[in-house]
RNA sequence: UGGGGGAUAGUUUAGCGGUAAAACUCCCGGCUCUGACCCGGGCAUCCUUGGUUCGAAUCCAGGUCCCCCAGCCA
């Protein structure tokens, strides 16, 4: 006893701040809640996205610092949507971003029985009764937003005709859409969901988990509270659409002989320019072909994330910058990009890559010859060690790193200047080689042989140090550049999202060439091309093939001077 | 007078009667063997109009704007 509240007033004050744990706080202070349970109750219809994480933060977050639990419960009452290769990413997801849920993982599927209890106590208490109005005459009969609905003929049907017709029901002896269950509550409420709300519905589907055994399904609304209730959820967390929903969820409690008393609490969804976070939206660029998979790296899921390289301690960092409240806004996708970097930067390997090749010829370095020296793996960790580079006559450098008639700012590669080559040798272009065209196509250059490493013993200063990689044994690989999946801001705010779609979303490099090491590169792990960004190994990676996803760029201050010109 | 919510920098969020704070973005500068990182500096009449108060982003009253709800989806 003790024990427990020095725990919960450590959990207390070791917990971050805003409404929701302020409630969460307050409900364990007073006593009400002795021990705090949450859930995460997605519906497997498709992946897990950016919102879901904002939601899974919260929930298994405020388990966690509370010192409660948080169960995984499957919000699966539509077998028409839902399938198992979700529920099974579902899970895969959910670990990845760093949470678990040890026995508690539960199906709403699993309370169908109970659930159907509850529908024929309802029924005897003359609170709900069987309808078989059409769908288009009920929703004829249901009103609008400004004008009262009216009731259907079938609400007086005495409690016994309605418990014979919801059996047969049960029975399977009705087809679809031929009668529902709804609860008596009242047509003329200013609150659609208490317009006589259905209870269950007809579906002759089969469902991944119970299959043929039901041939009717509860709505959403009368299996979430009452699934709270059975697991004694303490705090039922979800998004402002619900809001409305609280005094239906609220009635169910009340009006049944449930084991606990849970409360609904409400945040904002979590909005992120440039992309589009509705299930709906998503499951069309997926089977539109829009985008390779679930897992496309330029997608919000979770799984998209993953294999565009994105930590979950990256994701998880995002989240909690963006905070949790009530009002509506809209997340700069900036903010993600900085989480990664903030994530990446402190651990990930440096190694060097070149783009876009360009070839760099050093005179004066004997031909044939090539010799090893030390890069460090990580600038400011020197137990990050060191690994071997090869230096050569034939180099590659990036294409953007020379300029033939550079501007006053541009402090690269240029005709008679010297550069850094990093870990290598000052060097100093000489001459430029062009094609028929008049295209560059080599650059020649002296080296100092007193700068070996990067330093000359004069000391004397270079504006740049370039990145690059000798042509002997260097890796071929390819090269995923990702950017915005939409090209504004706010996809589908003028019609169609997907006729935002950014058509330059991907572009593939195909002739990059990169550091030996990189071979052993393993999937889904980070490093940082240096001066370029950070990548990550592609599934579709093979040793003498590369494939390398960019999770997101450095920060470009010379993008930024060159476009203001 | 349908019901329910929300308004604090460009974007998120803090502030809970004592004179607006942080992160991201952006701008200026410094440092630098990554134009990265890092370090300085700059960017808000708190939706509005009144009221209460010595004092209001915070309390009260009235406006304005925005979002959600008319699935047998969740």
């Amino acid at each position: 006893m003790v024990d427990t509240d020095t725990t919960t007033q450590t959990a207390t004050a070791a917990a971050g701040r805003d409404f929701i744990r302020d409630i969460v706080r307050a409900s364990l202070e007073s006593g009400h809640v002795r021990s705090v349970v949450t859930r995460f109750p997605p519906e497997p219809n498709g992946f897990l996205h950016l919102g879901h994480a904002k939601s899974i933060c919260l929930n298994f977050g405020i388990a966690r610092e509370f010192g409660g639990t948080c169960h995984l419960r499957f919000d699966d009452t539509n077998p028409v949507k839902e399938e198992q290769l979700f529920i099974d990413a579902i899970q895969r997801d959910v670990r990845w971003l760093g949470f678990g849920w040890d026995e508690h993982l539960y199906y709403a599927s699993d309370y169908f029985g109970q659930l159907y209890d509850w529908a024929e106590h309802l029924i005897r208490a003359g609170k709900a009764y069987v309808d078989d109005t059409p769908p288009e005459a009920m929703r004829a009969q249901r009103g609008t937003l400004t004008e009262p609905g009216q009731n259907s003929p079938f609400r007086t049907r005495p409690p016994e005709e309605n418990l014979d017709l919801f059996r047969r029901m049960r029975a399977g002896e009705f087809p679809n859409g031929a009668r529902v269950l709804r609860a008596k509550i009242d047509m003329a409420s200013g609150n659609m969901n208490l317009r006589d709300p259905v209870l269950y519905r007809i579906l002759h589907t089969h469902h991944p988990r119970t299959g043929d055994a039901w041939p009717i399904y509860p709505t959403y609304d009368f299996a979430h509270g009452q699934s709270d209730a059975i697991e004694h959820i303490t705090h039922s967390i979800c998004t402002l659409e619900f809001e409305d929903h609280r005094p239906l969820y609220d009635w169910f409690i009340d009006s049944l002989p449930v084991p606990s008393r849970p409360r609904q609490y409400e945040f904002a969804r979590l909005n992120v320019s440039y992309t589009i976070l509705s299930k709906r939206h998503l499951t069309r660029l997926v089977t539109e072909g829009h985008v390779s998979g679930w897992d496309d790296p330029r997608m919000p899921t979770i799984a998209g994330l993953r294999r565009r390289g994105v930590p979950a301690a990256a994701l998880r960092d995002f989240i909690g910058r963006v905070g949790v409240a009530r009002a509506y806004s809209t997340v700069d996708v900036a903010m993600l990009d900085s989480a990664i970097r903030d994530t990446l930067n402190p651990v990930a390997p440096r190694r060097m890559a070149v783009l876009r090749p360009l070839k760099l010829i050093v005179e004066n370095y004997p031909e044939g010859a090539c010799e090893t020296l030390e890069a460090r793996n990580h600038p400011d960790d020197p137990d990050a060690g060191v690994r071997p580079v090869t230096f050569a006559r034939d180099l590659w450098v990036e294409q953007d790193d020379f300029m033939e008639n550079p501007p006053k700012k541009f402090y690269r590669l240029s005709p008679g200047k010297e550069v850094r080559l990093r870990y290598g040798y000052l060097v100093t272009c000489t001459s430029v080689e062009k094609d028929e065209t008049g295209a560059v196509v080599a650059l020649r250059c002296t080296y100092d042989p007193a700068s070996k490493g990067g330093n000359s013993p004069d000391g004397r200063k270079v504006q740049a140090t370039l990145h690059w990689v000798a042509a002997a044994g260097a890796l071929a690989a390819e090269v995923r550049l990702y950017s915005h999946l939409f090209n504004r801001p706010d996809p589908g705010a003028e019609g169609d999202a997907l006729a935002d779609l950014n058509p330059d979303s991907l572009e593939v490099l195909t002739g990059c060439v990169v550091e030996p090491v990189l071979a052993s590169a393993a999937v889904g792990e980070a490093v940082q091309f240096e001066r370029t960004g950070y990548f990550a190994a592609d599934p579709d990676s093979r040793p003498d093939r590369m494939v390398f996803n960019r999770t997101t760029g450095l920060r470009d201050t010379w993008a930024k001077v060159q476009a203001k010109t």
